[in-house]
RNA sequence: GUGGCCGUAGCUCAGCUGGUAGAGCCCCGGGUUGUGGUCCCGGUGGUCGCGGGUUCGAAUCCCGUCGGUCACCCCA
């Protein structure tokens, strides 16, 4: 029986590594120029605390955790999200007493039981940025930004912006009272999907694809109408920031979440050009409750998180940079170990190094230097060494000897350099 | 979880209505060449996703299962 990797999960191999590395490096430089330092926490946690703050009605903890008892009896689930860890440890460690808003950001695999397609899996990275600690609205037009950063240091253009706010407890009260009203009164209207939001989580009834239900919910009550004054105030600030910084956005007042923790300010990144069930590259909020709601103090939050892989298909264009140094060739009849020291030597040196290993003819191992993409190619035969230089017909130095390599191609490269 | 399509060498695929597997690319060697590339020749490599059934005989038909993909759902 051949072992394969499991349902939804996927290797990422060294060829697609510098491409992987590429995204990571976009973000981690972003979240270091706008202030968010790393923070790790356990790839596992107790259920409880994804089923607090994911909200028990949420299709997250329904049908898609990773739960699992473990020897000693305890419920865990792999992390589904980022957030609830992040909240967690805030309050776990005391973050709530350093200066505040703590900005920090996560990077790691997170696990969704759900029907894997391109660009979605079981297994999957994500990125998230989260400032705790203010409900400043600065601060999540400043998330928006970091992500554009992300998006114009990868190249990714033709992104949209979607934008809403869905209000706080205040206001959320009575709308949702006048939504379920709307919603009870046309309830032939609706399908079967929508009654089962309509009773639980009245607000996703809004996230559908379902053209007919659409058209009767273009009459319903909308959130935005709805915020209260203090509400309506800090949304005006969001969208002042992000008009000042020049960031388009189209407000769309269906845009919901689905997650309960949501308050206020929501959003989504799409890449149109993925296809239209992974369009969404990232998706943030403001939580303004979610620490309290686990038992800690009163500290709002806002933050987003991005999925690897999907930014990957749509950085995939970006060129990448490839290629060694230095390439040894060696001929049958030498001194094998002496001329691989010269290799140790200019690898201590600071250059990308590589021979054959797999007793290469002559010609094969040019072929193979060639495809290594290198600058420099040593070729070691009985009367000492070639040092040529790639895409010049005439060599650069010969009768170079075995342990005098390192020190003339040195020479040679940095001669270059200049 | 539901439905459609798909699953043959590392990759892309061909194999019509059943008779014990092929091509191109890649990889390795040889020749040619301004010792890379191009071009020519040769070679390595597959129990046809897995299991069962029908049959004298199945990659080819049937059932199941696993996996991929797309839509729904949901989301990153």
């Amino acid at each position: 029986m051949k072992i394969e990797a499991p349902r939804g999960t996927h290797d990422v191999l060294p060829a697609d590594q510098l491409l992987r590395q590429a995204v990571i490096g976009a973000g981690e430089s972003t979240a270091a120029r706008f202030g968010y330092s790393r923070i790790t926490t356990p790839t596992f946690e107790e259920t409880t605390l994804f089923e607090r703050t994911s909200g028990e009605g949420s299709d997250v903890v329904n049908k898609e955790m990773y739960t699992f008892l473990d020897r000693g009896g305890r419920s865990l689930t792999l992390r589904p999200e980022g957030t609830a860890s992040v909240a967690r440890a805030y309050i776990e460690r005391g973050m709530h007493r350093l200066p505040q808003p703590v900005k920090t950001f996560y990077l790691g695999p997170m696990f969704r039981y759900a029907a894997p397609q391109k660009g979605r899996y079981r297994e999957f990275w994500q990125i998230g940025l989260e400032a705790l600690g203010s409900d400043d609205p600065a601060l999540d037009a400043e998330l928006m930004l970091a992500f554009v950063d992300i998006l114009t240091s990868l190249g990714i253009s033709g992104v949209r912006l979607q934008l809403n706010s869905i209000g706080g407890r205040e206001c959320r009260g009575d709308y949702l009272e006048r939504l379920r009203a709307f919603l009870a009164e046309h309830e032939e209207s609706l399908d079967e999907d929508a009654r089962r939001k309509a009773a639980r989580s009245p607000l996703r009834v809004f996230d559908t694809k379902n053209p007919a239900l659409a058209e009767v919910l273009r009459d319903a009550p909308k959130i935005g109408d709805a915020l209260c004054a203090a509400c309506a105030a800090h949304f005006e600030s969001v969208r002042a920031h992000l008009d000042a910084a020049g960031v388009a956005y189209e407000l769309v007042p269906e845009l919901v979440r689905g997650l309960d923790y949501y308050t206020r300010t929501v959003w989504e990144f799409i890449d149109d050009s993925l296809d239209a069930a992974q369009s969404t590259l990232c998706a943030g909020g403001r939580y303004d409750h979610l620490v309290e709601g686990i038992g800690g103090p009163a500290a709002p939050g806002v933050g987003w998180a991005a999925g690897i892989e999907r930014l990957e298909l749509s950085a995939s264009a970006l060129e990448l940079p490839t290629g060694i140094d230095v390439f040894l060739l060696l001929a049958e009849d030498v001194d094998r170990p002496r001329a691989l020291a010269e290799l140790t030597s200019l690898r201590r040196a600071g250059l990308r190094c590589e021979t054959d290993y797999a007793s290469r003819s002559m010609k094969g191992q040019l072929t193979h230097a060639n495809r290594l993409g290198a600058a420099w190619r040593v070729r070691v035969d009985g009367t000492g060494a070639t040092i040529e230089r790639r895409g010049l017909a005439e060599v650069s130095e010969v009768g170079v000897a075995i342990d005098r390599i390192a020190e003339r191609v040195l020479a040679h490269v940095e001669r270059t350099r200049g």
